[in-house]
DNA sequence: CTGAAAGCGCTTACAG
DNA sequence: CTGAAAGCGCTTACAG
């Protein structure tokens, strides 16, 4: 049924040994030879088993990735990332999901055993990442994507949280907004603090200092972001403007301040973090701080096909180094909510 | 270094194929001897190799699923009810994208070629039908998902869409507005021509009549949306409701209403159709009709999973018929842009 | 430059 | 109930 290379072998009078050096370049093959091989290979339309090289390589031309749900447009968009440069490489993506909790771990942790791929991809596990430093130990090649938590022991792709967090800053600082409202996500993540930090100590160079009240520690969720706007106002804190740490709790933000008849931006300006989609829906459109998010899931992928030895198509893209933590540039997406001009750091 | 079917058959005394059956559960074992396989097994932490496995079974326990841009939402969604499905069946996922657009399907049919997974599931290709065929025709099981366009020859699942489009005539209707403005997707798409069809013929057995004037074709985009109402409400077009055949094309015409100072829904009531993520965050949040994505991935999955003859965990669910075609249910989902009462059918 | 043979790690008749 | 052997479809030393 199938046609295999001892079907090859035999149609082109040649050994199987023979056949597989023309199909991988391999070793010195007389011209003719290869050509009539060749030849063969096309007419019967011959491809190797998938299967039958990787056993015999111990290796499956396979990458995993473990991502929290798809349904979190940035997610989404790191996976497409990674899919469309393990694709040019000639490599398959497995997709593995945290949707089902402890029991999509176990799943995961049986396909390693078995050793199903050759390197992996995960996109920050919150918990977990027990199982998934295991799997490292064992000798698995892992890269991580946006560790909410840096993991000094695996390779990463991050983005610059705290430049991230200055260009929030300089944005308004141009607006001339000197009391703004920060909406952090969780405390514990390493990506909330450096975002802090770079907005206030940008903050406080330019003269413009920051009250530690104004800031208030948030969920990463919608509902963060309009109840902390809520509370300051009801407060009667005054603010002329809010960075939250994610677009979601920026909509929040603006859901509030629009039920408080606060104009945006000319009462408040606002800003966010990761340009998901929908902030250039919302009224007004969003400024943000944009994560470059499918290069991210491509340079992962290129970091991981690097490891295994893959040696990717075109090698690295010459702006990132091909160090073990890539990290790339955050960028300020001007839109309605806190427009230009902007002010040159 | 990896343990292997050998090692254990040796440190239990016993032969590989007694492993082998152990672990497949198949043939008779007598119970101590499978006892102690096991115990080895387990110590040894023996995990079978999913290649070697492949290899001897002509089977690879992967499927694959072909998919337009993660960036959409409603695909990611469908990718997410697939990943659960099949995973839950001890399934890996292989994800291709139509990114890279020719090249994307000459690396699939590669994959497929080389027999890397056992059956494939496919969204919707507007184009490159002919390709999955071809790879139809050669033996592979393939499952299609929200056929934009029927392909009588292929198992599938979709959804409502007449049912969708009554739905939304209905609640139409209950909010007492006749003179509804529809914008269509592209009419080469048989769902657009269910949508509207159920649509207009809900509302003519309710004595509401539909002027054609008052139906305008759109590309499922944002902008097609803004335009229409734009154009109508130049033109002078009088209408109360607007039925947008997807909810990109909704929000647009949102936007268009509040740009001319329409307020919706008291002056307009919009209803979208799909329910994504977006929909629930738009002002005023957006009335529309769902398309149960999720399920529809998973139902797909089961329908690939059966044919391959993997016999899903827990069968196929009561509500999804065993056919060559499962349809879900739409369903209207109430939200500000065009709230309640519904007009019980 | 080319081929015969062993090996990758399993499964599956076939004997017993 | 159990084992020896062949086979899945390749790759890779090893000879020549």
């Amino acid at each position: 049924m199938r046609v295999t290379i001892a079907d090859v072998a035999r149609a082109a009078g040649v050994s199987k040994s023979t056949v597989s050096r023309v199909l991988n370049a391999k070793g010195e093959v007389d011209g003719r030879t290869a050509e009539r091989v060749r030849d063969v290979i096309g007419r019967l339309g011959y491809v190797p088993s998938s299967r039958a090289v990787g056993l015999a390589r111990g290796r499956s031309r396979t990458v995993g990735m473990l991502a929290p749900s798809l349904a979190w447009p940035w997610v989404a968009e790191l996976v497409q990332g990674a899919v469309d440069a393990v694709e040019a490489a000639g490599y398959g993506l497995l997709l593995f999901t945290c949707s089902r909790g402890r029991e999509s771990m176990t799943r995961l942790a049986a396909q390693v055993s078995a050793n199903a791929f050759d390197g992996l991809l995960v996109v920050e596990p919150e918990t977990e990442t027990g199982a998934v430093a295991a799997m490292h130990r064992s000798g698995l090649p892992v890269v991580l994507i946006d560790d909410r938590v840096r993991h000094p022991g695996f390779p990463s792709v991050a983005t610059t949280n705290t430049l991230g967090g200055r260009q929030a800053a300089h944005r308004l600082l141009g607006l001339g907004r000197s009391r703004p409202l920060v909406i952090t996500g969780p405390r514990r993540f390493d990506c909330v603090r450096e975002r802090l930090e770079g907005f206030v100590r940008t903050m406080e160079e330019h003269g413009a200092g920051h009250d530690p009240r104004r800031t208030v520690e948030g969920g990463f969720g919608e509902r963060s972001g309009e109840e902390a706007v809520a509370r300051l106002l009801a407060e009667g804190a005054g603010f002329d403007a809010v960075f939250a740490h994610n677009d979601l709790s920026a909509m929040g933000a603006l859901r509030a301040l629009r039920a408080a008849g606060r104009r945006v931006p000319d009462d408040v300006a606002v800003i966010g973090f990761d340009d998901i989609p929908l902030a250039a829906y919302t009224d007004p459109p969003l400024t943000t701080v944009r994560q470059p998010l499918r290069a991210m899931g491509g340079a992962a992928a290129a970091l991981l096909l690097a490891r295994i030895g893959a040696g990717p198509p075109d090698g690295l893209p010459d702006d990132i180094p091909d160090g073990d933590r890539v990290v790339l540039p955050t960028e300020l997406v001007d839109r309605a909510s806190a427009p230009g001009p902007v002010l040159t750091p």
